[in-house]
DNA sequence: CATGAATGAGGTTTCATTCAT
DNA sequence: TATGAATGAAACCTCATTCAT
């Protein structure tokens, strides 16, 4: 007789975005984003089409909450104390960690090389992206033109370069691609 | 008003064909396969949609050709003389003439990055990758066996990611990405 | 904590109803009855979708019932003690306070002009504004014989219409439209 | 064998707009503008649902067409040679020119009203028919204002109000509104 | 009495493809 | 060879209405 509570309905509410979330993100991945249709989401999430716009409000919407929770994990792991002062510990610490992530959750960074590929999704988000890159740039800049370097910011771009290839080989050869050995390798460039 | 010679048809088509993979490779790199239209590209290219279809049976198929003509130019700049005895040269050269296409056609690197990581479509052409993959491999591995080095799988694997990971951040940012100045730190590397 | 008691319930309902209508009159007025939705009246109203159910059986009915209830203040307008002696002023009256009104309401009368002409409603109404219709027709036209003019059904016909006519001005072009005087003009016109 | 000529297209396309404008004018005029689905229109025109989007580029953009059209009849009606000395005949000429109009064509004037009373279609033309109200409004300002009337603005306004009240009366009891008798009225008032 | 999650039918629009000429 | 009118399936999205609580 009473009406549900605001807590029900805000468990109600996340369940269903969480479901929707998840049906979208491995469907974006595997077929596309513009070739994936709320039709499919819908029914691999087990909910009705309308239900999803109460959460989204629009499949554009829907593919930037997926992406930007993403992008974040990528950022909070390039953590430096100083700025002016970059440590080495603080890049390899980047660096490994990344890779450990890699090596744990490949299937979530395929998931994103996939979707930033595609054109419409890439400037959906041009903002969001850009403003990660920029940062790692500028953090490896810091980096090498504190420690001398020649061509800093060539180093810099070429090191991130480097970076996204090697993810992008390993999640695209997860059996025979040697990540341990090729990441000590990076370690021993910077 | 006589009627036109085998060989007038002939330079009609072969112009024609010419005009349509321009057109849609511009601009299925720049909004992506599903998001151009059979119309845009007719526009583009000047012709009528239903001329599109005496050249090609589908949009797919157009796609096709026009990833698999691309995909011929990789191969055919890894031309060793002696598979047992790879001169350095011969590398310097597959790495410099792929970076100068890269800087030709950052188009097609763009669409093909673009499919590449879409299963459904990476599928249709998975023979084909594949074999261009294992052909590089295969050499770099060759290259760095006969060079003594220490890990040559690794080394092979690990120039093969970074080349990648070069064409990916350079058609990510055409303007800013110093390519002559990484090209130059690649052939150090080797 | 006591159980509210009849009398309570009957507050809130009037209450409800009445909050109900009086943004559904707005937002059809203003963006029309196809473009409102129930989740718009609801949010304006401050109650929740579900309940408007509570006391609406349907859109429709809620629209028929803002317009019903609205009809009746026309007529109410229009007492005449007698039929056979109408008095100027009573016809006065009539006219001062439906402009009266007119100024106060002017999105009822938006709302009623913009579904009298759409036959599909009309048709649910068309008894009870043909009754309206005729009964004024009748008392200006009784009034006019009365008032020994030429042609009394042409003059009631054509009052009529002029209040109309200035009904639907106003409400086009409330700021400009100068009702006040215009409203002495017809006056002047008896 | 050859190609269509390109008279040939343009009597195709100048047939189906006509066919597409006929069908949306009635069903429009009928049920309402936001009642009546591009389906409905396309299976009246005889025509599928697509072709419709070859033509007009909208929903909107169709019933833009299709009134703007409309609109000229009446501001055509409105020639005044010199707008610093009306004079009465231009006045008279566009007051019986318009009824003799909707005494041919009342259907067509249902159309026009039934439409602009749709707020949605009002706001999506606003301009359009406010430039024409202007004109109208400014001529019989320009009218009594030369004539030396007290009042100048305000008979104007009334004027034009009247004017559209007989034409709705009109044309919502075609068979019994003296149309004939009130237009004589109307010109006494000049 | 009150809530808002959930549905599903139906709306507008796009577009690969066909076909008469 | 060449055109573009025409189709129809399928896409995204909206919304009146229901219902468990």
């Amino acid at each position: 007789m009473s009406p549900k509570s605001e807590l029900q309905f805000e468990e109600i509410r996340a369940e269903k975005i969480g479901l929707i979330k998840n049906s979208a993100l491995k469907l974006f991945a595997e077929n596309g984003y513009e070739s994936t249709s709320i039709a499919q989401i819908a029914k691999d999430a087990g909910i009705s089409k309308g239900l999803m716009y109460n959460y989204f409000s629009s499949k554009e919407d829907l593919l930037k909450e997926i992406l930007i929770g993403g992008l974040l994990n990528f950022t909070n792991l390039l953590q430096v104390e100083n700025i002016d002062k970059i440590k080495k510990e603080e890049i390899e610490f980047f660096i490994t960690e990344n890779i450990s992530l890699l090596k744990q959750k490949p299937e979530f960074y395929k998931l994103y090389f996939s979707l930033a590929f595609q054109p419409k999704v890439f400037k959906a988000l041009e903002k969001e992206i850009m403003e990660i890159f920029s940062e790692i740039i500028n953090v490896l800049l810091n980096y090498y033109t504190q420690k001398g370097e020649a061509q800093p910011y060539v180093k810099a771009r070429f090191l991130f370069a480097i970076f996204d290839g090697i993810g992008i080989h390993y999640i695209s050869d997860l059996e025979n691609f040697p990540i341990d050995e090729v990441g000590d390798m990076i370690l021993e460039m910077l």
